[in-house]
DNA sequence: GATGAATGAGGGTTCATTCAT
DNA sequence: CATGAATGAACCCTCATTCAT
């Protein structure tokens, strides 16, 4: 027999305790990954368990709710007509332990049709922007969207492996990396 | 109430029990990845708890132990006179789900000395091979070791995320990015 | 922070509310059983669960609002001067899962007497019912109303336990048991 | 990371432990039914949760221990050359309560093959019991196996849901009713 | 030394019940 | 009066690790 409440603030902490919770969400996947504790989450956000279920059915609802504003930021700079396929991997890299998580999700859960929606919409991105950069001779023509999801996703595993005292020279080696295998050939 | 001791070989089984436990470990980490339940590694060596912590006590050690069998094969490799960086993805696309163990531990505990020890021994494979590769102008000049081994654990990441029908498919995918990344350019 | 009431049709719905919950609730309770969970009642009805609770204090005033339907429509067969015990037999066995949840509310809760209440209903029809076969020499003189109600419980219960597709089965296996049973004997 | 061991009495303890479990799990189905908690199971024996899922991976596995033993007798029962189905309702009424859970368990796991396989020897007792009665004239000839096992079901409900006081009288009625619907018919 | 059992914390999930608005 | 959110206890199950024999 539950019901020994202590606090209840009532349903105006609604909304509160749903920000509250994706921010923990967003902090604890990103110290401890995407597979961290849920509980971890609800203790951070200072939450009922049962709250937290209550806003989220599952883990993915909460990844999807944390990630939402991620993959909104990286769609809007796909849309600025001057971005190209290197700010895809700035942004990844700036991101660094979020995008890590992202991307966790979206291949570990890749039978979800949540996360299938959020690998989509990056790809969208990609897509865009490669488009335009071969459109300006700046990547190879062979080049295809799935190469460069490919490549987001190593390099954001690569990142999440790595120390963060280290990741910029990670990233920078990562970007390298995949600069020189994009880039249009002498003989193309 | 006397003892009733059903099937305790007793010491003489130590080496045996050994052999065992590694044999079943590989097998585990390969089945379920490297952090599979320790549980299982005793079970399907047919040995109790305790003696698997008697010979390996903790999960590195045992990684260790299996894994260091891979590492000779790889220095086997790099032993060769006509082997190449190629060689060297090659062996670990096939190795695919073994490998993939063997970097997310490398990777996971990347503070422990022994993990350490195995990354630096895949990496003087490397650095064997890319000098060899260098003088050949079969790869180019400014690629260094570092590059070599992130994109080997790239690899190896990346094959781990997918579907084991997808593998070959991404496998092939992602060493061409890493080919066409090292190869030599028209102007170098 | 001002009040952000969406949907709140205020103090007028309180009629609606409490049918709506009623019928809720019973397809809740014929689809999962008695014990299935209130919120699952309170959300199928589109109202709070606090509505609920101040409608019904607790499960059983529920299940009782929901049941006195059922037992009004088997009084007024019972009232209907053709009526026999095998009438009430084929009710039961008719409303199959309904009957379980009753059944299952009136012992499980058999020291409540709301419940007790309802199964004194249901006898006062049995009796009624028994006392009309027993003037037709239909029933054998030394069925008493227990022997009947008793009858009535272990053929829910056993509909209740049994795969639906079985049901027809089990209903006539268990109520020819029932007649055989209180058959007036040759040598009465 | 666990560990926290207070008192480990060693394997020894095994076979008491696995005994004080069934113990533990008659006791508590009897008192709170099949479904009650393992937890409680544990708890009662003084055993860690863990303990009961290693001798027992499911409930099921459990219960099978548990009624074995009643199986057992009952087996016994039917192998006396004077045995009769009066004899198995007696004896499903002096077990009372912990016939009921485990005719729970038989309907309520029903597509589980080991509580199928239980139902299959309680069956056999009263195909063999049956048969024997019918030889004798003490039963009609109309009667069938399943006739004896929903009737069984049935009787062990009805003291299921009895207070412990009334188990008599409900027994006593609930057996005449049986017998009633199965003697054979002057007619016959 | 080997064995295999014990332990108990921890994470996931569900639900009855209360309460501010 | 209705709303709908909050709470937290309880259950299930899994594992890492220890220890008597």
């Amino acid at each position: 027999m539950p019901a020994n409440p202590k606090t209840n603030r009532g349903p105006s902490a609604g909304p509160a305790n749903r920000r509250a919770l994706i921010a923990a969400a967003r902090a604890v996947f990103a110290e401890d990954g995407f597979s961290a504790p849920l509980s971890a989450v609800a203790r951070r956000a200072g939450v009922g368990q049962g709250s937290l279920y209550r806003h989220f059915p599952d883990r993915i609802a909460l990844a999807v709710a944390v990630f939402d504003d991620n993959i909104t930021d990286l769609e809007a700079l796909g849309a600025r007509p001057d971005a190209r396929i290197a700010d895809l991997f700035d942004q990844v890299s700036e991101q660094a332990i979020g995008s890590t998580a992202l991307i966790d999700m979206i291949t570990s859960e890749r039978h979800d049709p949540r996360a299938e929606h959020l690998g989509e919409r990056i790809a969208a991105v990609a897509d865009r922007m490669l488009a335009r950069d071969q459109a300006h001779g700046r990547i190879a023509a062979h080049v295809v969207t799935d190469d460069v999801m490919l490549s987001v996703a190593m390099l954001a595993f690569a990142l999440s492996q790595t120390d963060p005292a280290e990741r910029p020279a990670v990233a920078e080696r990562a970007r390298r990396i995949f600069r020189d295998a994009f880039a249009p050939r002498a003989r193309e």
